[in-house]
DNA sequence: TGTACATCAGTGAACGCGCGTTCACTGATGTAC
DNA sequence: TGTACATCAGTGAACGCGCGTTCACTGATGTAC
């Protein structure tokens, strides 16, 4: 009873350093293809195993992108937690910049995203699991318009904000006969106005 | 010669009206069902036709998509193009409450425009069919702005408000938890929200 | 040290499904003479 | 009016494909005695 024990925290160990690799490999594979031709054999395929493998470690495709989606948008969330709030109007057009840099180099963390938003059927658990990642984001905005004498309806604020700049990225991404760095050029612009704009707008209503 | 001639276009408007009723067909079981789950058969049958016909009228499900999106977008188009602009702060929020309104509503056009936005593998001729039938939305966002005295950048910022409209409709259409009435009240209120930031910015740079 | 046994990660093959699209064919309608 | 022919809308069946998931099995590793 002592000895096993002693076994099982390595076998967590091993079976958590390969859930990472799956992990791993599921990001690999979404920047190298259109999110929904993405497959359970690709990503085994690019991980080097079979795909069978991937189901002792997630239940289903669903949990796996999910995982994938939380764990990927971590680095995007520390960086705006870290944001210097001192100069908040500052701030609203740094926090826009990372915001919209992020998604658009990583744009496929932002397709999960829309592709959660656009499809409801994913169960409660994971909804909530979705929500309480991007909540941390949302605080973040909502201390920002705080900061600005912002008094009443920050929390809305905060969601007008969000969904501002998930727009701008959603609706201009694949702007057609636009190189990519036309497009992002772009992308850039029109979240740099909307932070000021903001800013201004909040500035005023304090 | 001369006979032909005049059947032609009998047939012609008989081609027209069979076209208009696939069109029919499609939206209503667009109304029905996620719009990732309608197939050419759903609408076959919705149409009282084999599935095989429906590619007599249309080349391919991507066509026949676009053409039901771009007819079923008029109406909300027309309302807006109607839109009293002599108050144009009223305009402002009127337009944005208009739009979210049928969009909400009508979420199966929403999620066609979210798709083409999301899958940028729609062929270029189609892309600018689309394009040129939310151009008008765009052109009247624009006369907006600059009758509230907008000198510069007009086209941008119409193209921020249009996508931050956007925007809320994508990030919060699927709240969980909530129902369908206090979504829609949510998404009011940050679209009324945005519609005054708007305003009242534009006012101010101007 | 050696042997019998249990566990379990990993796997290739197969299941079952639904899809968009094509094909060969039917039959009604209109045309030519 | 009658007959042979052309056209073409409409169709059910079938094609070909790719997917998520499951299953029965293998083989390596560790355990018990």
């Amino acid at each position: 009873m002592a000895e096993p024990a002693t076994f099982a925290p390595l076998n967590e160990q091993n079976r958590k350093a390969k859930r990472q690799a799956i992990l791993d490999a599921t990001e690999r594979v979404f920047s190298s293809k259109p999110f929904n031709l993405v497959s359970m054999r690709d990503i085994a395929n690019e991980a080097g195993i079979s795909h069978a493998t991937i189901y002792r470690y997630f239940p289903d495709q669903q949990a796996l992108f999910v995982e994938a989606f939380v764990r990927g948008i971590q680095d995007i969330l520390d960086a705006i937690r870290n944001c210097d709030p001192r100069d908040p109007v500052q701030a609203m057009t740094t926090v826009a910049g990372l915001f919209v840099d992020f998604l658009f180099e990583n744009d496929h963390y932002f397709k999960m995203m829309s592709h959660f938003m656009l499809h409801g059927e994913l169960g409660r658990d994971r909804v909530n699991r979705l929500n309480s990642t991007v909540r941390p984001l949302l605080d973040q905005f909502e201390a920002l318009f705080r900061k600005l004498g912002v008094r009443k309806d920050t929390r809305l604020m905060a969601h007008c904000y969000f969904s501002s700049l998930n727009g701008i990225l959603i609706t201009f991404r694949d702007y057609p006969g636009r190189s990519r760095e036309e497009v992002h050029r772009h992308i850039k612009r029109l979240s740099l106005m909307t932070a000021k704009l903001f800013a201004r707008g909040a500035g005023q209503q304090a």
